[in-house]
DNA sequence: GTGGAGAACTAAAGCGCTATAGTCAACGGT
DNA sequence: ACCGTTGACTATAGCGCTTTAGTTCTCCAC
């Protein structure tokens, strides 16, 4: 049962003090070579494994990381992603034998909070603050907080935290080059809510792009749920003049979006050319598949779990990794515009 | 900066010894109720919450749960179901100021590793086990640890651990009752895999069924993978006599089973009526919407969680609540065969 | 007015581990 | 031969909280 032996009894066991295998088994120094390898095998012997708590108390970690997704549960959708980004992070963090603590919450209001009761209760080393926003009240609160922290997005404007980040602006260059290629002259852009960084970015992105090459261009925002991500879709084809093209903030919207141009009867790709900008099986099982951009989110994950150890190492470091700008996948949701 | 005031602290301002702060912050006897009054007012104004690794290490709890998905990190998919469930479970927990500790492995062996670990480590006060196997090795494991834990599925055989489940076998009667209605009489059924007791369930009561009302039923075996969901529909549709209504043990093998019958020219629901067993954002947004069967996970997450703190309460507790058989929500991907 | 039962606390030990100070012997340099 | 080092340990305190075993007091019954 529940009797997991401690370092005590590895002591009495080898007749040596409890101090000296805390050292060994540390590998810090004051013990000599042979004890430490005669303490190492009888641990391994009694199947020890310390005793985290006992180490947290101590005033070492808690070997734990939070990473908190603010969002209405009915607006859920990014899992995908996040899933990816968890299962990168898990890979990094457990040979250090850390774990993560993801949690969901409503807000930002109510992420902030957990944050200070986190923070409180010692409860975790360091976080991993995603979706930036513009003027993050978040960044504040982590600094009064004093916890480690490294964001998946833009970096910080003043370099306060580091961070692990694509080029959003890049990325959006990269799909009007397609787009503009295939002599699409309409585009429009389903995007998410405005106060998210990744959203302002493609969205001047795209606006430059445009007049830069004399296009029409017009961005949409939304919640990012499916329901307004139809609904946007719906508005745009219902005009006139409609985009012959719609770049999607996330693959839940662009596939929302591709039943809708179903359901009005538009012929996607020849009438209609669709590109979401995430990548995950929801755009590869709709059918015609979706353009789009990719990027290997579990890779992300892992450089997002490596820069947080980096960062609880050592807290006054302060790199930001750029990582790849993702590729962009063609598949049937595009063509040229009939 | 992170110096966090404790029980101490608070003893020396309110003038009474640490252990008196102690009974009075757990609403335990042994102070007046007009010193716990004051002793909690000063908690309050210093801000003061307990420390976990403190508390856990006193031989208490640590406050936390396990929930591990074991697959395959390319077969993700179910996400969203675990999401939501997730977020049910957290929002009870997090009421005792427990948290959830979900972690992605790649197999059943790496799984029983991680429970191993955790136990030894005093990291979780107790387990929900997801997807039951037949014959699950877990269930050897966890009591072996003794860990309290909950089986989210059906429960095992003996009645060792509590469990929160929905009857398969009735969901599946309800499809092929309203398949039947509509005159089905080939039905195919894209299940996962065998070893699931879900699965098992779920396949034999089709072919109870089809037994009963003389029709041709088929259980094709698959990994919950979009590939072998399309792969397996493809199949089915390929053949001379091929099935009129397809059901699909998850969302995403639906969806996936809904492209290929694009693919294929062939109209859904015209000449194929399709039906998922899991409901998600993603049997709204293809068109047509899919037939599928719906339950409030939120609320079985929430359910969960409550079992599990009561078998952490009391390890004893062996009762197993039966949730609600999921409604069949019925959509635009059924209808009456041509 | 004395014994005894509570009530309201305090004192102190202990959870498992880390970390610091201290002990002791062996060794080397002068 | 003596002092100073160094290496290999041991002893001990302490992390923040819980909990058990006292210690006082007060109050009441006989």
């Amino acid at each position: 049962m529940g009797n997991r032996p401690t370092i005590a009894d590895i002591a009495k066991r080898v007749g040596v003090s409890p101090g000296a295998v805390s050292f060994a088994l540390n590998g810090r120094p004051g013990v000599s070579e042979q004890t430490r390898a005669r303490i190492i095998e009888v641990a391994r012997e009694m199947n020890w494994r310390p005793h985290r708590a006992a180490r947290a108390l101590g005033g070492a970690q808690a070997g734990v990381v939070g990473l908190v997704l603010a969002r209405d549960p009915r607006t859920l959708g990014s899992e995908q992603f996040y899933t990816q980004i968890l299962y990168g992070m898990q890979d990094v963090l457990s040979a250090g034998s850390s774990a993560v603590q993801m949690q969901l919450v409503r807000d930002t209001a109510a992420e902030i909070d957990l944050y200070r009761h986190w923070a409180a209760e010692h409860r975790v080393d360091g976080l991993v603050l995603v979706d930036l926003q513009l003027d993050d009240p978040r960044l504040a609160v982590v600094r009064e907080l004093g916890l480690p922290a490294v964001t998946l997005g833009l970096p910080g404007e003043d370099g306060q935290l580091p961070s692990v980040w694509a080029d959003d602006a890049e990325a959006m260059t990269t799909i009007v080059d397609y787009l503009a290629a295939l002599d699409h002259r309409r585009i429009a852009h389903v995007a998410g809510p405005p106060v998210y960084q990744h959203t302002a970015r493609r969205t001047s992105a795209l606006r430059e792009q445009a007049v830069a090459r004399g296009l029409t261009a017009e961005s949409v925002p939304t919640d990012f749920s499916d329901a307004q991500g139809a609904a946007a879709t719906r508005t745009l084809l219902s005009r006139a003049e409609r985009p012959t093209a719609i770049i999607y903030d996330s693959d839940l919207m662009a596939a929302a979006g591709l039943g809708v141009a179903l359901e009005l009867g538009i012929e996607v790709p020849r009438r209609l050319s669709i590109v979401s900008f995430d990548d995950s099986v929801l755009t590869r099982i709709v059918h015609p598949a979706l353009t789009c951009l990719s990027r290997d989110t579990y890779a992300l994950g892992a450089q997002v779990a490596t820069s947080l150890l980096a960062a609880i190492a050592d807290p006054r470091s302060r790199t930001s990794i750029r990582t790849e700008t993702p590729r962009l996948v063609v598949r049937g949701s595009t063509t040229r515009p009939a």
